[in-house]
DNA sequence: GCCATGTTTCGACGCGGAACGAAGCGATAC
DNA sequence: GTATCGCTTCGTTCCGCGTCGAAACATGGC
């Protein structure tokens, strides 16, 4: 048994202080920067930038470029699994941050572009994939039959949708959630319906969004929007 | 945030190839003495003792001192759910390994812990479930009338194995084939009855399961493990 | 009593890798 | 254009920790 374990490189990653205090802030699931990263950790900017580019090549995160920025955010659920694992060894576990916090009222909803963005945006696709009406893949999403009865039951036309020349269901990054949200051809669909349905109401000449008392009820018929 | 996370001290512990090749071995479920291990990681005995020391400190291991012999095991279940979720990231960036990768003894069957995993374990747990002697839950598997029977025609107690304090029935995600099999009280109550029926055989020193042919007859009469 | 075996403690060595300063690159703002 | 900001690359320093030799400490067999 002279070969290594696969998992010990990633343990060697995992142990790092470091390391794991940028893990252990990206564990919110949000994305965050690197210069925040490195506050995060407590050292410079070049010796974060090393860090980063360890884990981003191990798969263990993901990384976006805007601007001058570059937000990375945990690759996937696996990897707040595994960092789950090894806190329940430790004596003081974890808790997801976004699995706790049922209450909070639908701050800062929007649109971005022409669909929904912001805490709603987010919200509504992590209800989405709760339910298995979406499954999440690298760039995109892509819809379950029970998603497609899902959109039947509010006459969306999803093969319409899909059959136009911009992406179907794409996963959009929300910069102030650093979360991703549903854009897409399937995103506009779905928002174009919950406005028509009068679910949402914009304000005259602002991009906010409120959720309106008949769009309480839809909601919560579907089982979404809420823990 | 100068407090660095829990996980990362058991991250540094399991990323040693060392105590890694240590952990691996220990994997099986069975008890290795000093020695032995010093030899599965190609290390003196005092290294070993070094590591091992560490190991129990974190209640990673457990040990029991027996003559001049001290014998160390996982100390729990957790312990091999941990190795297990960051064997999964680090398979993950293969491309689909589960399926090109048949050739390796112990992606065909191994022990995963204290029960069964790779393709045998997979295809045992759909067998059962195909039969109906099992159903799939969130997190857990249940046991059907059709599925106690089969078990008391094992002699397999399975009120004695409900009754145990770690989790009945647990779907145990297998790193090689990706998919679930049985853990938990039952999976190790099952594997144990298969190994003392001689339905499977493991080799010395290894993770590594086979079928034996008296294994082959008992399980094609109760229709299991065949397309 | 003796010696052999299994394991741990102590001390010293040496390598790997985490850290930062300085400099370079790219993008945005003015 | 210039200035600023965010991030990365390079080179160097330095501390931590894994490693082994030597020796001590057990336990069991004789």
């Amino acid at each position: 048994m002279h070969a290594t374990p696969n998992f010990a490189s990633i343990g060697a990653l995992l142990g790092d202080p470091t390391r794991a205090a940028m893990l252990e802030a990206l564990y919110d699931g949000r994305a965050w920067t690197a210069g925040e990263l490195a506050q995060a950790a407590n050292v410079t900017p070049q010796t974060a930038s090393a860090h980063l580019q360890k884990l981003v090549q191990a798969n263990l995160l993901a990384v976006a470029a805007q601007g001058r920025h570059r937000y990375f955010r945990l690759a996937s659920s696996d990897v707040a699994d595994a960092l789950e694992a090894l806190s329940i060894l430790a004596t003081r576990r974890l808790v997801r941050p976004w699995l706790r916090s049922g209450a909070e009222p639908l701050h800062h909803a929007r649109t971005c572009y022409d669909h929904l963005a912001g805490t709603l945006g987010v919200s509504l696709v992590e209800s989405l994939l709760r339910q298995r009406c979406l499954t999440e893949g690298d760039d995109a999403y892509s819809v379950t039959p029970a998603g497609r009865a899902l959109l039947r039951r509010l006459d969306i036309d999803v093969e319409a949708a899909r059959s136009r020349r911009r992406s179907f269901a794409r996963k959009c990054l929300d910069w102030s959630e650093r979360r991703y949200h549903l854009g897409g051809a399937l995103g506009a669909a779905l928002a174009e319906c919950l406005f028509a349905r009068k679910w949402l109401r914009q304000a005259a000449g602002s991009r906010a969004v409120s959720v309106t008392p008949l769009g309480e009820r839809g909601f919560r018929e579907l089982n979404l929007l809420q823990e």
